[in-house]
DNA sequence: CGGCAAACCTGCGAGC
DNA sequence: TGCTCGCAGGTTTGCC
């Protein structure tokens, strides 16, 4: 489900509810995720105060008042959903319950259970295996042109497929990898090195750009995601290609939006103006 | 080393 | 109605 803007959406509706506010009572109901959470998660966040929460890639980092970080990541399927009041009965695939000092509730819910949560400490988090080889943050300064034209040298893979390696740059999926090459007018199944020059200055704005319009939106809501508030995504609406196989293109009218395989994940695009 | 398919897990919709 | 198949926003593993 979630790529960088619905990460980004969560965390920020995260933010707003938790930060400065203690844990009084952490629940991990199911522990067998894909990747188990670590022995004595919940009694190492107990009585913590978190202090601030942030994203790097598609991973949710919250940092508490004892130097602990925990770094999460929804999968396909994962939700963090914010409540008031007494907390719920357990629904189904509600693996973690964080109850605040003030009342509030935070549910950790992933149906796949593709989702995780780790924990580690501030001062060795860039070297956590997880995040070490991460590529560039493509809405900050150190993605550019050059940098992503360097990151695709060599690489004779498609650039579909360069762009969903998260040490190239970090953050996109499957949905926003295509928007960004529609709007690029790059084909998916063009060379990743042959993605340099004007090609590599054309594609750094074009995913810049779907990126802020999908957080503006809150992200895309096809099926699981959700924000934090509960409130769904709204960028769906705006998509140019992805999903809408069979439809006319939007901008060039003439060809009609096409579904391909590449690495075992659907590819939409416009044949005839991407090149 | 690079690139690709399969695996992980659950649920839903399409088709027979 | 009910079954099987294919597919889903991600990442890792293992094989060639």
């Amino acid at each position: 489900m979630p790529e960088l803007p619905e990460v980004e959406t969560v965390c920020r509706g995260l933010e707003a509810a938790l930060r400065g506010r203690r844990l009084a009572r952490v629940e991990v109901r199911r522990a067998d995720l894909r990747v188990p959470f670590p022995a004595g998660f919940a009694e190492r966040l107990t009585g913590r105060r978190v202090t601030a929460i942030r994203r790097r890639a598609k991973y949710m980092l919250w940092a508490f008042d004892d130097g602990q970080v925990l770094i999460g990541h929804l999968g396909m399927s994962g939700r963090m959903v914010i409540g008031g009041g007494a907390p719920p009965p357990p629904g189904r695939h509600d693996h973690v319950l964080f109850v605040t000092d003030d009342g509030g509730h935070v549910v950790f819910n992933d149906q796949r259970r593709f989702g995780l949560m780790l924990l580690d400490h501030q001062d060795t988090l860039e070297h956590h295996p997880l995040l070490a080889g991460l590529g560039p943050e493509p809405l900050g300064n150190g993605f550019d042109g050059p940098t992503l034209s360097a990151a695709l040298a060599g690489r004779h893979t498609p650039i579909k497929a360069a762009l969903l390696d998260q040490r190239v740059v970090a953050g996109l999926g499957n949905i926003y990898v295509a928007e960004a090459l529609f709007r690029a007018r790059i084909s998916p199944r063009r060379q990743a090195y042959t993605v340099a020059g004007a090609r590599a200055e054309r594609l750094v704005p074009a995913i810049r750009a779907v990126l802020e319009e999908a957080i503006a939106k809150g992200g895309s809501t096809l099926r699981d995601y959700v924000q934090a508030t509960g409130e769904l995504g709204y960028f769906q609406h705006e998509f140019a290609v992805y999903d809408r196989e069979g439809e006319a293109c939007r901008s060039c009218q003439r060809g009609l939006v096409r579904r391909i395989v590449q690495a075992n994940r659907s590819t939409f695009y416009c044949a005839a103006c991407q090149r």
